[in-house]
DNA sequence: GATCCGTGGCA
DNA sequence: TTGCCAAGGAT
């Protein structure tokens, strides 16, 4: 028994945040849309759309029988649509492979579309209770601080990291899958990346980092994403335009949202490569 | 393993 | 103002 379990799942106890995919009402469907959601995207705009969402697509079936465009119009400006046509895509296998229910395994999680080794077990933790390391950045983060006392983790998941997390994971499986979401809740509201907020704390008294005196990351510089003028900047503005609009789109209006011809065509070109858009002569539609 | 893939809030 | 970055996955 870790001395970090009583510590964090108190505090968590106390200070989860209430979010609509951790109700105990909540379908494995809807944490599974919360997850793919939540890919690389803050809980403050997932929220209106997670419920959206659950509203009008209650389970796999409802999603899969529409449409994979409506599934990209209903994302909105979530970002990195892809992951919308995945939704899409897992709800059809949900119903054709598992009669319409999500499995509850991480290997059959894992078959699914857009759902990798950490939504695998994010879900079988989550919506079902098995016994699963749940690594995200978060947990790596707040794992990577209280054990290894360094700031940040590696770029990529290392076994060393994988073997620790799987050390402080709760034997008994309930325990074990409070521990998961408690772990990344901390990470989310205590032990942030830019300033974190030590001194609330519930394990403060045993991090290697704080006892080592915070020191500072020294890694690999972490590259920023460049955005004016790429591709994911033109792809983003003809999208935008596709979703606000009901129908099929002339050419000339895509013009207008981005004038480099060379750029734009390349870019309509790996949508539609990608699925997210359909082409008929000179018109597009999601 | 390195890259690509959106978006918008914030220090 | 602008770089940073927020519950990753696929290739």
């Amino acid at each position: 028994m870790s001395a970090l379990h009583d510590p964090v799942l108190d505090w968590y106890a106390a200070h989860a945040r209430d979010l609509p995919w951790r109700e105990p009402s909540a379908s494995p469907w809807s944490v599974l849309v919360s997850e793919l959601m939540l890919q690389q995207t803050p809980v403050a705009r997932v929220l209106p759309v997670h419920t959206q969402w659950l509203e009008r697509w209650p389970t796999p079936a409802h999603l899969a029988a529409e449409p994979s465009g409506e599934a990209v119009r209903a994302w909105g400006r979530l970002g990195y649509p892809r992951r919308a046509l995945r939704l899409h895509a897992a709800a059809a296998a949900i119903v054709e492979r598992y009669d319409g229910e999500v499995p509850d395994s991480y290997d059959e999680l894992l078959t699914l579309p857009g759902v990798g080794d950490y939504t695998a077990a994010a879900v079988a933790s989550f919506a079902f209770g098995r016994r699963h390391v749940v690594l995200d950045t978060n947990v790596r983060r707040v794992l990577g601080r209280v054990l290894a006392g360094r700031e940040f983790p590696p770029t990529s998941v290392t076994r060393a990291e994988r073997e620790e997390a799987t050390e402080v994971l709760p034997d008994d499986e309930a325990t074990a899958a409070t521990w998961a979401v408690a772990v990344m809740e901390l990470g989310a509201l205590v032990c942030t990346a830019a300033s974190p907020r030590c001194e609330d704390c519930p394990v403060r008294e045993q991090c290697a980092w704080r006892a080592a005196g915070y020191p500072a990351y020294d890694g690999p510089p972490r590259r920023g994403q460049a955005w004016q003028g790429t591709d994911r900047q033109c792809r983003g503005r003809l999208m935008a335009v596709l979703r606000d609009s009901d129908g099929p789109v002339h050419r000339s209006r895509l013009d207008v949202a981005w004038p480099d011809a060379d750029q734009r065509e390349r870019c309509l070109a790996s949508l539609s490569q990608d699925g997210l858009i359909m082409r008929k002569g000179d018109t597009f539609r999601l």
